[in-house]
RNA sequence: GCAGGGGUAGCCAAGUCUGGUCAAAGGCGCCAGGCUUAAGACCUGGUCCCGUUGUGGGUUCGUGGGUUCAAAUCCCACCCCCUGCACCA
């Protein structure tokens, strides 16, 4: 695709990409700044294409359009990602060389973490470059600019002065030995560390609080005993100078972590602890200590409380000293008892008893507390930590899982935690506020965001090491990445200034002079950007993948909500599904993965584009093949080479024509609902189809008044193959054109009665051999009754004035309601008679025309009476 | 568990908001014909069942009910599949 190189380089040189402000109306679009730690693939390219061919569109009916792109640095993956590569990671290596074509030389000396944004982000900008990204990237910017840092230092102070930041505990994924939390890319396998809370039960006796952690505090009221294990070694631990818990030694090992302030009193051996009582909270009893089998000394506290009537393990161990416990829980009207679920092979005891605790979850009635198990749960929790006989404790459910460095990740509680508080009910409210006055596309999704906006919580909003920018409040920690790309849209306009200051200058006037008008500016550049910021804020399209809603999408509205004034609030989101590979995700592991350098050398951009954009509906998962694009290629060249040979006038140019600007009429409307799909079936397929039924009618080249239209229908999706035609058949480039479309239109043609005509009687052909055929055109009093339908006049009407049409009408049935049928008799005679010779020629037999000599002809399929 | 999305012919996938022109677009696959020495590519036609000299009949859009002159489309119930649930980009 030679072309679209050399249109590069033009489209460079004459400044297409860059933002221009041209008039009031303005279109302010962004799509998600991509995160440089590895080269795009195919997958990356739908959000951006969707993005561009918006951006494009909106050019062409005369908006100024602004499409900028940053690049989002904040983070662990990038620092943990050169850590590996400096550690010398075989398995990021073999992506880099197998997926990716990286060579060694190249990526080996990338160690340091800024040296690797560079290089992939330059990597990603090529990319870009290549799809023809209509990207005015005067503006870039790298969330690691110090500028920047000010920026959202300035957003967080506005978020403490309305009181959405707050500080608290927060339990983490955490490796002793990286000394560092650790996220999916910090571990073995890649591994997602999932943090399960429990609640630790404190259960009092002569040395301390013996403490069990457990998913169902409910069932304390069935507790028989506590298991310990008398061959493993208990620690007592004083926690805050003041309250004494005893703890598996090897658990402790883990569970450390997770308290700030604690002292290691004495250990014990567990035989210690055996044959003593220890007191059970809310129910004030006592219940015994007794060795069980079942305890695992490092999993949990390596305390555990005994429930036979509703554990399928206590219940084994239990058996081995009594048959007798209480039964605290029904289900279905009936008690629930641990014994009878016991599977026969003791293997199947864990997936049966999570089987049987689904089961008491669900549908279990709490006897004792006279609720559902469910309530019950939350009451027994609530009540024992109100009674400070409780402890939080967690673990890492999907454990274990192991650190880069090899040791296992445990969880560790932080106490100087600050968080976003999404919680709060006036900012919710504002939020849903500012969700109704947007449109959402697909709107199916609207629900989506009013349930994040409820569903959201807390959100922790510094972490302890990466890239980005320093938390205002403790120069420590850094904001975390999903905190710090909310309102960076706005950046944007005011990257090109930044120049004329020093960082330190960007104090909180500075931006409030900017964005809220406060005070005066301290220079032009600083009017400037007040002045940039008026123009074109208020993102009039938000673009990137659904699986952002649940988080980044809403933080974006809530932080809109907060920071900026209702006339600078988004105007639209668009979320698109993700690409799919042969019908796979695309993965690693597969390593399906499709670089997209790679695949615009194969086909080229506009094939690309229209691969992604193209090929379903925006809301799903669109398939990317080889065989789709060879495809797309193909129809493509096919398409240039026919607007290429020259036009010479034909009967048929006036029909091509018809067709053509009655489609291309509708073709901005679904730019605008975002029906990119839809415009390619129209303009692409279908119009093809009538290309070549023209071409069959004798077309001689393509008249070019549609050739034009067509590249201005088409610019936004395939700017390449379009701008190359504009410009050889028309000396200008499609940039240069305005989508305007006055062009008076016919709504009918005779030509398309008479294409199906042709296709019945090829239809018939097929059937059946013959040499001659007469066709019966309907008698003129059935269009008749045609025209009245076709005017919605009532059939009782229709058969009063023709009694004869009873039995047409009748025939029709249900399409006797819809008919539109514009023809009168002597327009399709005529137009038939005319086109007589040529039909007989196509069908290569002979035909004649008449009236209809039998009664089953309709006016829109006559009838033929072969020999 | 909570929330969201979805079940359409051999497969993929439109259509559902706004009921009728829907036996249901488009693509793949398959079949026949054309082109070709031939294969591929390409072009034409066919592809639910029956009938057949075309405009005919029957049965379909997860299952079962309902509303309507008319339902893939609206309402109710049920079954099944997929995704997200956070501090991580």
């Amino acid at each position: 695709m030679d072309y679209e190189k050399e249109l590069l380089e033009l489209w460079e040189k004459e400044g297409r990409h860059i933002a221009r402000r041209t008039g009031d109306k303005k279109y302010f679009i962004t799509a998600a700044f991509p995160y440089p730690n590895s080269p795009q693939h195919i997958g990356h390219a739908r959000t951006y294409t969707i993005a561009d061919v918006m951006a494009r569109f909106y050019r062409l009916i005369g908006y100024s359009v602004l499409f900028p792109m940053g690049f989002h640095v904040t983070g662990t993956p990038i620092v943990a990602m050169a850590d590996r590569i400096k550690e010398g990671d075989r398995e990021l290596f073999d992506i880099f060389e197998k997926i990716y074509g990286i060579p060694r030389e190249k990526y080996e000396k990338l160690t340091d973490p800024k040296d690797l944004v560079m290089f992939f982000a330059r990597e990603i900008e090529d990319g870009m470059r290549r799809m023809g990204f209509m990207i005015d990237w005067s503006r870039k910017f790298y969330t690691f600019d110090p500028y920047f840092e000010r920026f959202i230092q300035w957003q967080m102070k506005k978020l403490y002065d309305k009181g959405y930041l707050i500080k608290g505990k927060h339990p983490i994924p955490f490796s002793p030995k990286l000394n560092s939390s650790v996220g999916a890319h910090d571990t073995k396998g890649d591994v997602d560390p999932e943090i399960e809370e429990y609640v630790g039960v404190l259960f009092e006796s002569e040395f301390g609080y013996l403490v069990a952690a457990t998913l169902r505090p409910e069932t304390i009221y069935g507790i028989t005993n506590i298991w310990v294990r008398s061959d493993e070694s208990y620690l007592v631990i004083e926690l805050d100078n003041k309250t004494r818990i005893v703890v598996g030694k090897k658990a402790w090992e883990r569970l450390k972590y997770q308290f700030q302030n604690y002292k290691e009193i004495e250990s014990l051996e567990g035989r210690v602890l055996i044959g003593k009582r220890v007191k059970v909270p809310l129910l004030n009893v006592y219940v015994p200590v007794y060795h069980g089998d079942i305890v695992k000394a490092e999993e949990g506290t390596g305390i555990v409380m005994s429930v036979p009537g509703h554990s399928l393990f206590d219940n084994y161990e239990y058996s081995k000293i009594s048959c007798s416990y209480p039964i605290i829980i029904a289900v279905d009207g009936k008690l629930s008892d641990a014994s009878v679920h016991i599977p026969k092979d003791i293997k199947n005891l864990d997936e049966a008893n999570r089987e049987f605790y689904r089961k008491e979850f669900i549908s279990g009635f709490h006897i004792p507390l006279n609720t559902t198990v469910k309530e019950a749960r939350e009451t027994t929790k609530a009540n024992l930590f109100k009674s400070g006989s409780a402890i939080k404790i967690y673990s890492i459910a999907n454990g274990p899982i192991y650190s880069r460095a090899g040791d296992e990740v445990v969880v560790k509680v932080i106490d100087n935690q600050w968080f976003i508080d999404y919680s709060n009910r006036d900012w919710k409210e504002q939020t849903k506020q500012l969700l109704n006055s947007m449109k959402i596309i697909p709107e199916d999704f609207r629900t989506r965001f009013e349930n994040t906006i409820d569903w959201l919580d807390r959100k922790a909003c510094t972490r302890t090491r990466g890239l980005g920018t320093r938390f205002l409040f403790d120069q420590s920690q850094i904001v975390e990445s999903l905190s710090d790309s909310t309102i960076y849209m706005a950046f944007y306009l005011l990257t090109p200034y930044l120049n004329s200051f020093r960082p330190d200058q960007l104090d909180e006037s500075f931006f409030d002079y900017i964005f809220y008008g406060k005070g005066e500016p301290i220079n032009d550049a600083h009017r400037a950007m007040r002045d940039e910021f008026l123009y074109w804020y208020g993102v009039d399209s938000r673009h990137s993948g659904v699986d952002l809603i649940a988080n980044h999408l809403t933080f974006y509205l809530f932080n809109h909500a907060a920071i900026f004034d209702k006339e600078y609030w988004p105007k639209a989101i668009v979320t698109n599904g993700s690409v799919l590979m042969d019908g796979k995700k695309m993965s690693k592991s597969l390593g399906n993965i499709i670089p997209l350098k790679r695949a615009i050398e194969k086909y080229g951009a506009d094939t690309i584009r229209m691969a992604v954009v193209a090929n379903s509906d925006i809301k799903s998962d669109t398939n990317f093949s080889e065989n789709i694009s060879k495809g797309i290629r193909e129809r493509l060249e096919e398409i240039i080479k026919l607007f290429s040979e020259p036009h010479i006038g034909s009967d048929i140019d006036d029909w091509l024509r018809y067709r053509f600007f009655s489609k291309i009429a509708s073709i901005p409307d679904m730019y605008r609902n975002y029906e990119i799909k839809k415009v390619v079936d129209t303009m692409f397929y279908e119009f093809y189809n009538d290309l070549q039924w023209a071409i069959k009618r004798g077309l001689r080249g393509v008249p070019r008044d549609i050739v034009r239209y067509w590249n201005i229908a088409m610019f936004p999706v395939i700017p390449f193959t379009t701008d190359m035609i504009h410009r050889k058949l028309f000396g200008i480039s499609v940039y240069d054109e305005k989508f305007e479309l006055n062009i008076a239109q016919r709504n009918y043609h005779p030509e398309d009665l008479f294409r199906e005509i042709v296709q019945d009687l090829e239809t018939l052909r097929n059937s059946r051999s013959f040499s001659k055929v007469r066709i019966g055109i309907a008698k003129p009093w059935k269009f008749e009754v045609y025209k009245l339908l076709s005017d919605k006049t009532s059939i009782a009407d229709i058969i009063a004035k023709y009694p004869e049409a009873k039995e047409l009408i009748a025939k029709l049935k249900n399409r006797a309601y819809t008919i539109s049928f514009p023809y009168q008799y002597d327009e399709v005679y005529e137009y038939l008679r005319r086109n007589l010779d040529w039909l007989s020629n196509y069908m290569k037999i002979d035909i004649q025309i008449g009236e209809e000599r039998q009664k089953y002809a309709l006016p829109d399929k006559p009838e033929f009476i072969v020999e």
